[in-house]
RNA sequence: CGGGAUGUAGCGCAGUUUGGUAGCGCACUUCGCUUGGGACGAAGGGGUCGCAUGUUCGAAUCAUGUCAUCCCGACCA
């Protein structure tokens, strides 16, 4: 390719509205542009990555035994009705309506569509276990898109489906697959961490996820991991052992049950200063709405609540903190006059209450009343009137590894892809089912495997850039080398670069030559900005019968001829895709 | 959905307070000059100032409405 045909523009600025790295790059280098918020083209050096993305995805996948095809991006109501998830999955299904007023989506997953194929040809226990893939682009209603290709409306993703008899077969092909997955991700030059990870809208028991590791804003998930063992989950799915911490009352001096006088004590902080016990010996009380209806939800004082872990433990689908209104509201029909921070369960009617595993330790605690200003210490289990518990205790770090002990230590990842367990989560509902040897129809054991390939672009630049631009793994770079002659009238370094442009591109090397007449600053810019992963210069040192040999990844120049330089980008190539 | 902000050329911005018919830098075209880290000079092309309605002799500027975009939060594979 010559630059002075390349469809691209390279920037002089970062965009206004861009906000992490991969977005402010990728925008200035001339990779994407926006078309409305969470939609974007992609330019010819994005889909070159892309395309790099989908093809060691495919190449992984049809090793791992899987089938590649493509189904429809237009779905009709009748199929999630079904399911139940048209209901289910709310807003963030793009939704539309066709001429005769029929009610369609746009897909966000396929799992109702692949059930509706594989149980139309999937008829025999002779054709299972089965596992199929698509890649194509998907289109999810996000309330807030944002960072670029990390939070679309519509990105390009790999989802496959398996099929099979038991859950032996599920076993089998799941851990298939997160070998398949380590090694797509290896391969695209992406260390990633496999995390446990609530299932979330798609369902079933089993699931991890695959986090690109990064310490910035880009990275929305908190994973906790413990570096002496393999444990690391997603925040919202979690354990911990915790450490040792005050949860008799007796032993700051709580010894008789009485009711106190707390004025002004809010919140815990205040109550823990006023009172001058830790927040360890406090109960707190909290009001949530889980599915429009109003829970409370117990925990001790010095802990918080992890949402998802709290609505997978009452069965809830929607979860959210009450606001202020809601609890006097609460408050109000059950005749009491109490504010967030004096809260208790006791005398509220036909609520849902819940307490978290911490509070079952606790004795001679303090807890709230119903009455303002007030707090009853000394209290009990008894007092708060629990009968169901659950972990829904968000885990901080330094607390303990529930697999080895050690302590647990936390950073932000991005999700690249997950897999699911599936289980009959589908096939049941919607009556997929295979004959087995007796001739009995059985729903199927499924499971599902997401890898969001627009999303791995943007993490890889997360994860590999610099102040002057983007430093793209090999495997995945739009090309490999950029041949840059430097002085646009000395026809000797002109004839050498184009004589190694074209012996590069002879040998396959994917090869750009920067033929416009620019000044060398100008195409060294972009040279680095784009992220070519090498450079060969063409310089003075021509005359000596000498080119300098550049590698992006650590700077590093390096005089030789060009046959040397020739031989050295083909051996890197080869060497690096191997 | 709550809070905040912004819409003026492909990109980044000024002009709006105080109404007078649109400007700067980059990019683009032509010519000259220059060629090892985003040179310089000259001459050009490109915008119904997000949209609608209103006020006015006159609206980028004022008013009302509306749409879009971004940030924080909530939410979310």
């Amino acid at each position: 390719m010559r630059m002075s045909k390349l469809f691209v523009q390279t920037l002089r600025e970062f965009p206004s509205d861009a906000e992490v790295v991969s977005h402010k790059l990728l925008v200035k280098a001339g990779y994407i542009k926006k078309l409305t918020s969470g939609v974007y083209t992609y330019l010819p050096l994005m889909w070159r990555v892309l395309k790099k993305i989908e093809n060691i995805t495919r190449e992984e996948m049809d090793n791992a035994g899987a089938q590649e095809l493509l189904m429809p991006f237009l779905q009709p109501k009748e199929l999630w009705v079904e399911s139940g998830r048209w209901e289910a999955y709310g807003k963030e299904l793009m939704r539309l309506r066709d001429r005769h007023d029929r009610e369609m989506c746009l897909g966000p997953t396929h799992e109702e569509i692949i059930t509706s194929v594989a149980r139309d040809i999937l008829k025999s226990y002779k054709q299972l276990p089965m596992n199929l893939y698509q890649i194509q682009s998907k289109f999810r209603d996000e309330v807030r898109p944002r960072f670029g290709l990390l939070r679309g409306r519509e990105f390009i993703m790999k989802d496959g489906y398996s099929f099979g008899m038991t859950q032996e077969d599920l076993d089998k092909e799941y851990k298939n697959m997160a070998d398949t997955y380590t090694r797509i991700f290896n391969r695209c030059g992406l260390p990633t961490k496999a995390v446990q990870s609530d299932s979330g809208a798609i369902g079933g028991n089993v699931s991890h996820e695959y986090m690109v590791i990064t310490d910035t804003d880009a990275g929305e998930n908190d994973v906790f991991y413990c570096d002496d063992c393999d444990y690391a989950a997603n925040s919202n799915h979690a354990v911990s052992n915790l450490p040792k911490a005050v949860v008799d009352g007796k032993e700051c001096g709580l010894i008789e049950k009485k009711i106190v006088d707390t004025p002004n004590t809010k919140t815990i902080e205040e109550l823990s200063d006023f009172l001058k016990v830790p927040q360890s010996i406090i109960c707190k009380c909290l009001v949530y709405i889980a599915d429009k209806k109003p829970i409370l939800a117990y925990i001790r004082g010095d802990k918080q609540v992890e949402e998802t872990k709290l609505m997978n433990a009452v069965g809830a689908t929607d979860i959210r903190i009450a606001t202020a209104e809601e609890i006097e509201e609460l408050m109000q029909k059950n005749g009491f006059s109490a504010r967030a921070g004096f809260i208790s369960a006791i005398g509220i009617k036909d609520i849902k209450i819940i307490a978290d595993n911490t509070v079952k330790e606790m004795k001679n605690f303090v807890v709230g009343i119903n009455e303002n200003d007030k707090h009853l210490v000394g209290a009990n289990l008894e007092d708060i009137q629990v009968k169901d518990f659950a972990d829904f205790r968000l885990v901080e770090a330094g607390e303990f590894c529930p697999k080895c002990g050690k302590p647990l230590k936390v950073t932000r990842g991005i999700e690249v892809g997950n897999i699911f367990q599936l289980g009959t989560k589908y096939s049941k509902p919607m009556n997929a089912v295979y004959l087995d040897k007796d001739g009995k129809a059985k729903p199927y054991v499924m499971g599902c495997y997401g890898i969001g390939i627009t999303r791995t672009a943007a993490a890889a630049v997360e994860a590999h850039y610099d102040e002057h631009g983007i430093k793209w793994p090999i495997s995945i770079a739009p090309y490999h080398v950029i041949v840059v002659p430097v002085s646009g009238n000395d026809e000797k370094q002109k004839f050498v670069a184009e004589d190694i442009y074209k012996k590069l591109s002879d040998k396959g090397i994917e090869v750009v030559i920067d033929d416009r007449n620019e000044r060398p600053g100008v195409k060294f810019k972009d040279a680095d900005l784009i992220g070519f992963p090498f450079r060969i210069t063409v310089g003075k040192t021509v005359a000596d019968g000498k080119v300098e040999f550049v590698t992006r990844e650590t700077g590093e120049k390096v005089e030789m001829t060009p046959d040397e330089a020739i031989n050295t980008v083909v051996e890197k190539i080869t060497e690096a895709l191997k």
